[in-house]
RNA sequence: GAUCCCGUAGCUCAGUUGGAUAGAGCAUCUGCCUUCUAAGCAGACGGUCGUUGGUUCGAAUCCAACCGGGAUCGCCA
């Protein structure tokens, strides 16, 4: 478990209880504090079995000696129980109370500045073909880990990288211009993105036809597939695109104008922004100088005519990185747009790349030339990898049009979202734009957390119908419950206000009340370990944990119903520190949540 | 073939410097709305943690081998 507030104080306590105690000192990370399991008593358990041979006592003496001198010592362990090899601390009452009150007056998940500046780059699209499944996979994690980072006190620079160049857009356009009939967004009302990717499968069509006629002529496949004039058309068209030609030009930004628009429709309804674009049209230039450069210094040898990087002593292998005619790869576009980035951003610390994993070894040696080129940032880089998207029925496959369009996607949660709130029927008093409103911020947060709530490494299945699922561990539970305490919150304002929390005598919790402040305790330190590790999956699941202990301490224990106003009070200071906790954990999962619902 | 990732309840997933009787949700079953939102709560059922060895006082967690699934290994992007 991560670090917290309780484990800075307990920790040199603990030190000092073993060299007062056994005459030994004991090292810091050899302490380890766990939460205590909910059949014993206590909240923070410490297990001596690592340190009887330090101490050369049983368990029981060595964790009773232990307890006693912290209860002594330390005013926040109240008492101590021993099972076993295992001491539980009780901590007081008197330590909850104060952190209750700094959670509901305070924001517990603000971090200080740290000043240093972070690059995330979280979306990469092709601009032949709209969104699909897979790249919000790719957009919500890249998303929230940005306003984690946010959170954590950095400065992000969130960034995408458009693919808006190459092969794939010409057969787009070629397709487009041969059986297009002029056809435009406006014309069709067809979304820009997904005019140009009807014209990718168009293409795709043609040549596959092309193909079998050739084949059918004697001529055997694998030559067929080279010399469909289709594609040789294509391949000319990229031609003229890099000579400048200017009614091939004016087509490409025609036409990736179309796909900009469909995708800035996408991005906008499922609430993402970036800071700065990447066309590679622009970068792909990049990175041929920096090569050159090593060649001379060495870092890189000729072959064949070609530049090659060698990486087996890295226990990887070679690779070229200028070809013979002296063109670039892939690799070399990313080694130039790293530099540029860091050129352009001469603060930045970090540089994060959510790229799927399929790109591990791209990345691997990636990193290692532009350490070879001796950028000391080379070190700063990091690939936030993520697990491929599969459905129940196997993997998605563009060609076998498997693939789960994310518009059509973020409309059927929405329109499962109004189906079932309708149903509940607590809407009543909505308007229409208000009921509209709610059910995108429901469906995507159904949707948004069904993909973060997973190991982002983690291969995940998605399940359709679980996905819409409004019900258990989901997002719209989690919405509810902070729906559920504004309510709670509303009600009690005039209450409130004439309570007097000095007038509490009772400062005794209930296991509830206490369950819930345990989980808003160690809220911080999750956040700044899911930061750490970039990883909204842990902070997804810790939210979850604290509004369903919320709920459990809800159902069993009156808020504005307690007769004894300190009791209120301190209900309601509760019911606002995780409605603030929850509201800023799914603020950092990209979630919205409601007043109502 | 080489390298890397994954394997936990019927299904989907937590379980992260090795610690107590491995936890949730879904599904199935049983209770709870004249009380603060039942999108909820309480309970039942459900496990050889892929297999076999090893390290350890202690292994889902570390190591090895094997089995099963996936990815990558192009002068493609």
């Amino acid at each position: 478990m991560s670090q917290d507030r309780l484990h800075a104080l307990l920790i040199p306590a603990l030190q000092r209880a073993f060299q007062d105690s056994f005459g030994t000192p004991v090292e810091e990370r050899a302490l380890v504090l766990q939460q205590t399991r909910a059949e014993f008593e206590g909240d923070l358990t410490i297990n001596v079995f690592p340190f009887l041979r330090v101490t050369g006592k049983s368990p029981e003496q060595t964790a009773q000696a232990i307890g006693e001198h912290l209860v002594g010592h330390v005013e926040v362990v109240e008492r101590f129980n021993v099972v076993k090899g295992f001491l539980n601390l009780v901590i007081s009452d008197a330590y909850w109370s104060r952190f209750l009150h700094e959670a509901a007056s305070s924001d517990i998940l603000a971090f200080p500045a740290t000043g240093a500046e972070v690059m995330v780059e979280y979306a990469s699209p092709n601009t032949n073909k709209p969104l699909h499944l897979g790249h919000l996979r790719n957009i919500f994690l890249g998303w929230s880990v940005s306003r984690i980072l946010e959170a954590a006190g950095n400065k992000v620079i969130k960034v995408q990288v458009i693919n808006d160049r190459g092969i794939h857009i010409c057969k787009s356009m070629l397709a487009w211009q041969r059986f297009g009939n002029g056809e435009t967004p406006a014309s069709s009302g067809l979304k820009g993105d997904k005019l140009v990717g009807k014209y990718y499968v168009e293409f795709d069509k043609a040549y596959k036809q092309e193909v079998d006629t050739l084949v059918a002529t004697g001529v055997p496949k694998e030559e067929a597939e080279k010399q469909a004039p289709i594609l040789l058309e294509a391949q000319d068209m990229l031609r003229q695109w890099e000579a400048n030609d200017p009614a091939v030009r004016a087509l490409w930004e025609k036409m990736n104008g179309w796909v900009y628009d469909g995708f800035n429709a996408t991005y906008e309804r499922i609430g993402v922004t970036f800071d700065k674009n990447y066309y590679e049209s622009q970068t792909y230039v990049l990175g041929k100088e920096d090569v050159l450069k090593g060649k001379e210094r060495g870092v890189f040898y000729e072959k064949d005519g070609a530049v090659w990087v060698d990486n087996t002593k890295e226990g990887l292998d070679e690779k070229v990185l200028l070809r013979r005619d002296g063109t670039s790869v892939y690799m070399t576009q990313d080694i130039g747009t790293a530099i540029k980035r860091f050129e352009e951003f001469p603060n930045l610390k970090k540089l994060i790349y959510t790229v799927g994993n399929e790109q591990d070894y791209h990345f691997k040696v990636l990193f290692i030339i532009l350490k070879k080129l001796g950028f000391a940032w080379a070190d700063e880089l990091f690939h936030l990898s993520y697990g491929m998207v599969d459905l129940p029925s196997g993997k998605m496959k563009s060609r076998e049009g498997t693939v789960v369009d994310a518009d059509d996607l973020v409309q059927e949660v929405v329109d499962a979202a109004r189906a079932v709130t309708t149903e509940l029927g607590k809407l009543d008093d909505f308007s229409d734009e208000e009921k509209a409103e709610l059910f995108e911020m429901i469906g995507l947060a159904a949707l948004k957390y069904f993909l973060l709530k997973v190991d982002p490494k983690k291969r995940m299945l998605f399940d359709p119908a679980a996905s819409i699922d409004l019900q258990g561990h989901t997002g719209p539970f989690i919405q509810y419950t902070y729906a559920r305490i504004r309510s709670l919150l509303r009600k009690a304002g005039e209450a409130a206000a004439e309570s007097d929390p000095a007038s509490s005598k009772s400062q005794v919790l209930l296991p509830e009340e206490r369950v819930v402040l345990k989980l808003l305790h160690q809220f911080p330190a999750v956040l700044s370990e899911a930061a750490m590790r970039l990883d909204p999956s842990a902070l997804a699941n810790h939210a979850y944990e604290l509004v369903k202990a919320y709920n459990g301490f809800y159902q069993s224990v009156p808020v504005l119903k307690e007769e004894d106003e300190g009791k209120r009070s301190r209900r309601l200071a509760l019911s606002t520190a995780v409605a603030k906790a929850t509201k800023k954990a799914m603020w950092c999962l990209g979630i919205e949540v409601p007043e109502r619902m």
